[in-house]
RNA sequence: GCUCCCGUAGUCUAGUGGUCAAGGAUAGAGGCCUCUCGAGCCUUUGACGCGGGUUCAAAUCCCGCCGGGAGCACCA
């Protein structure tokens, strides 16, 4: 019978639910959420306040969660990436969420061309043919343009050459009459649609007039029904655009929260960067660790779980934040520590011999947990030779040391011939410093990933050898890792992944 | 510069006029542990940006200031 130990499961679910505030005028059910990112890689730390945030209202009331692609065309800096279509729906499976219904932009022009004539009918939208400097210039200056106050059957007739293309890229757009003399200059007449004659990874070159997000949204977020958009300050003017829209219209639209900006201090969240460095081979695909993708995440055995509290924890503060890292790795290590399994790995690992070793010392018994005698514990058969971390041994050249769970040795100073030499001391649990160690003989290489890319080799004990791709350890006085789901390498190494101390 | 947003401990957050001599998390410090100087457990340090007002009473309301941030694209 095992004395009382902690509970199997993961503690504290309940600790996810009451952060966020309760969604003014949500009623069960009819709840309508969308997470809509612009498909230019997989989905990273970045995203995950918007996919958790509105998933976690969608539990709560019951609602449906719409995944909706922002393939419109984009610009030079900012570019489709065709496979991030299937990036980013794997990815959200890796979190857990299923959407309801998916939908992409770029299936929807039809809808947003046929909405257009509804602004000519009430006077809100023109057709400029300024070119780009101009319009910048004219707007700063609060200059309208002369094609502004044209007759509305102009405006038709010109919208209806955009899109037969009677125009060329730059040469008309299409803007949206709120005032030239608003006094956030961003604000003045913005552009609705706009000429792109490049080809569009899902539809080709079918549509060469590409609605802007704002005007995009407008319609879609009406017609799909949505009810709350909720996601990051930054694009608060584009809910001031969309007001303006249905109001015109007489159009209820849905309401809008925001949160604050939020940025991981550990964690260049350069998605350019990173999408540049995995197309080049310079990283280790999409999962390299130093993308703070949400597949390196999981690849280092962060659990979804762990990002969903950390996430919720912020709640809806408007306040731009910055958060260690660390806050994510204590909501990991709070799930992982009372379930995973100890193992010894040294790294960096130096010889050590203990020419006076016990005879009848020949087995060293570790507990797989410290807490948890139910799972149980392995045995490593032992003979004086050591293999001990390099940078622990260094610091304690000619102290006494204890091998954890084994026997006490009084190290002899400096190595000769490439190891170093100890005495046996004693055998009892000892307040001195504790090393992991790893028998000389029957240890196998071992090779862990970190989060900035580089890899730390050392030596474990010999059930690492094989085993389960994803299972979790904590490597004793190292950290705790996630065995890896990238092959394993022609010399057999086991490779495991860095999750966090 | 203009528009908008935000300001509770090192960091994040609770708090919507009294029950707040401000709660939690994380980090820090100290201790504990038949054994992780990197896990765990316990204890502990530490905050309402500043100045005015309103009120019997303000972290909570109002004004000003200071500080921080975002946006200002024919990007999303």
């Amino acid at each position: 019978m095992p004395p009382a130990s902690r509970p199997l499961e993961p503690p504290r679910a309940e600790r996810e639910e009451g952060t966020l505030p309760a969604l003014p005028g949500a009623q069960m059910g009819p709840v309508v959420l969308r997470f809509a990112p612009f498909p230019s890689g997989p989905l990273h730390i970045g995203n995950a306040r918007a996919v958790v945030v509105n998933d976690e209202y969608r539990r709560r009331y019951r609602g449906r969660f719409l995944l909706v692609i922002d393939d419109t065309a984009g610009s030079a800096e900012k570019k489709i990436l065709p496979e991030a279509y299937d990036l980013i729906r794997e990815d959200l499976t890796l979190l857990g969420v299923t959407p309801d219904e998916v939908h992409y932009k770029s299936d929807r022009l039809e809808r947003h061309y046929a909405f257009l004539p509804r602004l000519f009918a009430v006077d809100r939208a023109y057709v400029c043919l300024c070119d780009g400097p101009t319009l910048t210039r004219n707007r700063r200056a609060g200059i309208a343009c002369p094609e502004r106050d044209l007759p509305r059957e102009v405006q038709e007739e010109r919208w209806e050459r955009m899109l037969a293309g009677g125009y060329r890229q730059g040469e008309a757009v299409v803007r949206l009459k709120t005032s030239m003399q608003d006094p956030n200059p961003a604000f003045r007449d913005r552009v609705l649609f706009r000429i792109w004659e490049g080809e569009h990874p899902r539809v080709g070159t079918r549509y060469r007039v590409w609605p802007m997000l704002e005007f995009s949204w407008a319609v879609d977020d009406v017609e799909l029904g949505i009810t709350h958009v909720i996601r990051g300050k930054d694009l608060v003017m584009e809910d001031q655009m969309e007001t303006t829209i249905w109001e015109s219209l007489g159009i209820r639209g849905p309401l809008f929260l925001h949160w604050g900006l939020l940025s991981v201090r550990d964690a260049k969240i350069s998605k350019s960067k990173s999408a540049a460095e995995v197309l080049s081979g310079q990283y280790d695909g999409w999962a390299d660790p130093r993308t703070w993708s949400f597949r390196s995440l999981v690849r280092r055995g962060i659990l979804p779980e762990a990002i969903r509290s950390f996430i919720l924890g912020f709640g809806l503060s408007q306040a731009d934040i910055t958060v260690p890292a660390e806050a994510l790795y204590a909501e990991n290590r709070r799930l992982l520590d009372p379930v995973t399994p100890r193992r010894i790995f040294v790294p960096d690992p130096l010889e050590v011999v203990v020419e006076d070793w016990p005879e009848d010392l020949r087995i060293g018994r570790l507990a797989n947990h410290p807490e948890r005698p139910d799972l149980g514990q392995r045995e490593l058969p032992v003979d004086g030779r050591f293999l001990l971390p390099g940078e622990d041994l260094r610091a304690r050249a000619s102290q006494e040391i204890r091998l954890k769970d084994l026997a006490n040795i009084q190290l002899s100073g400096k190595p000769s011939q490439g190891s170093w030499r100890a005495r046996f001391t004693s055998r009892p649990n000892k307040d001195i410093p504790r090393l992991q160690w790893v028998p000389f003989a029957g240890s196998v290489p071992v090779s862990v990933l970190m989060v900035d890319g580089h890899r730390v080799e050392g030596r474990g004990e010999s059930s690492l050898a094989t085993g389960t791709p994803g299972e979790m350890f904590q490597f004793e006085r190292f950290g705790f890792v996630r065995r890896d789901t990238e092959p394993v390498p022609a010399d057999g190494t086991p490779r495991f992944v860095f999750a966090h101390g």
